[in-house]
DNA sequence: TAATAAAAAACGGACGTTCATTTTTATTTA
DNA sequence: TAAATAAAAATGAACGTCCGTTTTTTATTA
């Protein structure tokens, strides 16, 4: 048998870490075992060793091309925001980040086992420097915000861009992992509207943001 | 050798889970070995199974006893919280969940191993209702807050304290457990401050806020 | 001494990985 | 065009080790 083109290899390999994904997010790296992985992939147990080296080799490949995909959905998600400050597109933005926590759930599982089974080896970079990367996409942006007067005094732009980047995330991940099944007691658009009004605006009235204004906290 | 007294054998126990824990949160639940607990405890194996009837059951007490320990933590801490969604105690909140996070970074783990290796078993209700529980717990002050008119019009006190609960949260373990690194770009003193600041009056001028509430978004 | 705890040995099975063997198929040859 | 070839792919049994658990043996002490 001469070799497999590039593009069977690719299509064997898709076959085979489809089937170890399925068997690691249900019950994470350690506990599925290479029989699991083969019997799932309708592949024979040593066959999988003509692809991977090791069954951790496999794990990394899914992480690998994961990250890919996951970085060219974010990058479509911020190409859609033009004003990333202004209420509508943060909402828009919460919107986007629930569809891709809904849509690719599988990848935040693969980041609990990495961070648990593997001390956070291959995610390590996940979380870290997140600001300065929204810094880097939105510089202009923030910018021409804080030009135009759009910002209250103090406002740390791609700092409150992170935290309501966090919160939007932490929400759905927490609706669709962690059982949360509604967990601010609002449905999910009730939930987008409500988490952009507060960071739109805040949850004081007027008069009682006067008395607090005189108060303490100003670091 | 007469039976051991009950405070006794409640002394091993908890040399046994300490092990267990131990190696538990380095390598999940499945990387784990009754061997390694074994040792670490300085027990023989066999001896696991005079206090364990298997190694599930190892977990569960262990989660058993965190649970109670964290429902009595967060009880301190509710019961520091005199005005809910006043900022000065919006920041302590965060203050005290962060320590909460920090000093008991091993019951989280120990959530995600739950989600992992046991489809969110045995934290199922972890987050379900969460909301209902704080409306639970602070009734009387979200009505005292309502009467006097401390919120804008539209803020659902239970929900939107919930929200600020789960942002701090997720700040912390994110800094604590994901590599965050000082993800906001802040110092954690600063980042209770902003985030408080977020919840108290959001991000807009004043200019820009009247601009953004003649416009849309009113779910 | 009698009951209990602790330790040690043993069990069957499953693990990740290797490897000798068989099967497959694009290319070469007739 | 059809058969032969040869190199790669696929297979599944086998390897040594380790697993969770059970059983047996030894140590401890009221």
């Amino acid at each position: 048998m001469p070799k497999l083109s590039n593009n069977a290899i690719k299509i064997r390999k898709t076959t085979i870490e489809d089937a170890a994904r399925e068997h690691f997010i249900k019950q994470g790296f350690h506990a599925t075992s290479m029989r699991d992985i083969a019997k799932t992939a309708e592949v024979s147990l040593g066959n999988l060793y003509n692809y991977y080296a090791t069954k951790e080799a496999i794990f990394e490949s899914i992480i690998d091309s994961y990250l890919t995909v996951m970085d060219d959905k974010l990058r479509e998600i911020f190409a859609q925001i033009d004003e990333p400050l202004e209420p509508s597109n943060l909402r828009k933005l919460g919107e986007m980040l629930g569809e891709l926590v809904n849509q690719h759930s599988d990848f935040w599982l693969l980041m609990y086992i990495d961070v648990l089974e593997f001390q956070n080896r291959h995610f390590r970079n996940m979380f870290d420097g997140l600001t300065d990367r929204f810094q880097r996409v939105f510089a202009d942006k923030f910018e021409e915000a804080r030009l135009r007067g759009d910002l209250r005094t103090g406002v740390e732009p791609a700092s409150v861009f992170t935290a309501a980047y966090m919160q939007f995330f932490n929400y759905f991940l927490v609706e669709k992992l962690f059982g949360g099944n509604q967990h601010l007691n609002l449905t999910d658009e009730q939930a987008l509207n409500s988490i952009t009004k507060i960071f739109a605006y805040g949850i004081l009235s007027e008069a009682k943001l006067a008395e607090f204004k005189k108060s303490a906290i100003n670091g």
